[in-house]
RNA sequence: GGUCCCAUGGUCAAGUGGUUAAGACACCACCCUUUCACGGUGGUAACAGGGGUUCGAGUCCCCUUGGGACUACCA
């Protein structure tokens, strides 16, 4: 037994041996499309950008009939965020989106080649950092770590200033009997890589995005396993992803600059490279004019909770974010209008290198058109939906009478050009409360900016009431109007209006807003031959009298 | 400081050596029109700058500039 050999058994006397594991997951053999995966750390509530990056590691394994792991990287305990994981797990619940293998907190497992949690995988790390102390390419460290931010950045800026480009710990050559001593003593230890580089060497890469990356190889002994048993991000995900059989690192474009540090890593434990995609991050332009990483702390619509609480269909941005994703998206939407987000297939080519900015006003867009081609069922659906959890009066409204409820959002609705109106389910109270009795709230009719009309507004409406009968069809309905509208002094015809204005007080298009204002306390409605019909004789008397008030 | 990534209108973008430099959103105008919408037509607006290579450069190379990321016992 050599020097390493004792040193790795001193330090990991009970661990198995690291071929046992991976003896035990075997290599997917029926897996013909990319092994991705989505492995999120509970530091935080969903971020967009982390949404961004798991949709792309989620439709690169679906558009090539593999497998979508999520795996919880949950090894900073300091960071940790309360019920971070479980939001996570109701974002992507919510979006529809289903890993095909996981773990939850509550104990579910699917899939082989769990458990898909790391602090559940400790002892697989324990193997790998003992193999690789025994081949002398890791070391035991006894060193004492940074406390806090503040020590690193200013131990950062001494860094900066000589600009050394090795960084080899004080341990890294420490015989087994120091070793010994320092255990002996009770002291913890890290492991960290024993780097081969030499501030000199690069190494070469693929980025599926980018293309071919050279940049300089590691030359830092980086830490493999930290003091308190744990091993950070760096060497477990690489463990992880070899005995998952992860074929493609998805993942945002930040870890590019550590890429190097991984391969090393990987090379050391002698496992295959796996394909990167390294995705952009979505930005936003701040008032400074300086494009930034979206943030949660700055930017409201970065927290996915954002899209439930303003009520957006998950389709919308969904379809917004495929748009960042692929350029040819919107291309593939215009040609196929009634197909499913779901049958758009993107190659790894389509993705583009730069970083968006989010754009709130295309995803409204986006989502205007998506809720004009729903029917009336599918929007009370969907605001009943979002109503029961973010707005209880207009849950109890809309309950109250659905087939009311129903007719009302079917105005402008399932005809050749529909009404575009709707892009959030929280902007439906404002846009139709004036449909219920109690929110029917009209103002003196000088605020309407109406033409004159309002001289004979009270007799005229009342007329109209005799004359108006909801069997009617559009053309007799409007015709009624203008005939009505005659013989106050309204012209028949807008043109003719237009022609010879001193000779009339208005045309029909004024009367219609009479009516409208009336019945609506607005003069913005959808269209108001429908509305009338929905409303019926009596309720629109009883508005038409609630509106004389205001006369 | 160092390393890496990125660079076409306000935004998303097409473009793979020869184009009048597409399209979408936003904006403006007009048309349609009972309001608002929808729709239609048109318009404003771009290859960051400088050098090369080439008969020819948005496209290839170099430099500059600008922006971003990383530089932890975080991920």
């Amino acid at each position: 037994m050599n020097e390493y050999q004792k040193i790795a058994d001193l330090l990991y006397p009970n661990v198995k041996d690291y071929t046992f594991y991976l003896n035990k997951y075997k290599k997917r053999e029926n897996v013909k499309g990319e092994v991705t995966r989505y492995a999120p750390s509970p530091t935080g509530y969903m971020h967009i950008g982390n949404f961004f990056q798991m949709f792309i590691s989620y439709n690169l394994a679906k558009n090539t009939n593999g497998v979508f792991i999520r795996r919880l990287e949950d090894t900073d305990r300091k960071r940790e965020k309360e019920g971070a994981f479980e939001v996570i797990e109701m974002v992507m619940d919510k979006f529809g989106i289903y890993p095909d293998e996981y773990e939850t907190l509550n104990g579910e497992i699917k899939g082989y080649y769990g458990p898909y949690i790391q602090t559940e995988r400790l002892d697989i790390y324990h193997s790998f950092a003992k193999y690789l102390v025994s081949i002398g390419k890791a070391f035991p460290c006894f060193c004492k770590a940074f406390e806090n931010k503040e020590e690193i950045l200013k131990d950062r800026e001494t860094k900066f200033l000589d600009n050394d480009a090795t960084e080899y710990d004080a341990c890294r050559n420490l015989s087994f009997d120091e070793v010994k001593k320092h255990i002996d003593n009770g002291e913890k230890f890290a492991i960290r890589l024993k780097t081969s580089g030499d501030g000199i060497k690069r190494v070469t890469f693929t980025d599926l995005i980018k293309g071919e990356i050279t940049a300089n190889a590691n030359a830092k002994d980086v830490i493999l396993v930290k003091s308190d048993g744990i091993p950070p991000y760096t060497f477990c995900h690489i463990i992880d992803d070899k005995l998952m059989g992860v074929t493609t690192v998805v993942r945002g474009e930040e870890y590019i600059s550590s890429t190097p540090v991984h391969l090393e890593i990987i090379d050391a434990l002698g496992f295959d490279r796996f394909k990167y995609c390294h995705n952009p991050l979505i930005c936003k332009i701040p008032e400074n004019g300086n494009k930034r990483k979206i943030s949660k702390r700055y930017d409201p619509e970065a927290d996915m909770r954002y899209y439930f609480e303003n009520g957006y269909p998950i389709e919308s941005v969904l379809e917004y974010l495929l748009n960042l994703i692929s350029s040819s998206f919107e291309e593939w939407r215009r040609n196929n209008p009634e197909l499913s987000w779901k049958e758009f297939k993107f190659g790894i080519n389509d993705i583009t290198a730069v970083s968006p900015i989010f754009d709130l006003v295309k995803l409204n867009d986006i989502s205007k058109n998506i809720i004009s081609k729903m029917t009336a069922e599918e929007v009370f659906n969907n605001v009943l939906k979002w109503a029961k959890e973010y707005n209880n009066s207009w849950y109890e409204l809309l309950l109250n009478n659905k087939d009311y409820a129903i007719k009302m959002f079917n105005i402008d609705r399932n005809i050749e050009k529909p009404r575009k109106d709707i892009y959030k389910w929280s902007s439906i109270p404002e846009l139709y409360k004036y449909f219920y009795d109690e929110f029917y709230n009209p103002s003196s009719i000088e605020d309407y900016d109406l033409p004159n009309n309002y001289k004979c507004a009270k007799e005229l409406l009342n007329e109209y009431l005799t004359i108006f009968d909801e069997n009617d069809a559009k053309d007799t309905w409007f015709n009624k109007i203008k005939e009505l509208g005659a013989k106050y002094g309204f012209a028949k015809e807008v043109k003719e209006f237009k022609k010879n204005k001193e000779a009339y007080i208005g045309h029909c298009g004024d009367v219609c807003t009479l009516i409208r204002v009336a019945v609506t306390g607005r003069t913005q409605t959808p269209d108001l031959y429908e509305i009338l019909k929905l409303f019926g004789k009596e309720k629109i008397k009883n508005r038409f009298n609630k509106f004389y008030e205001f006369i």
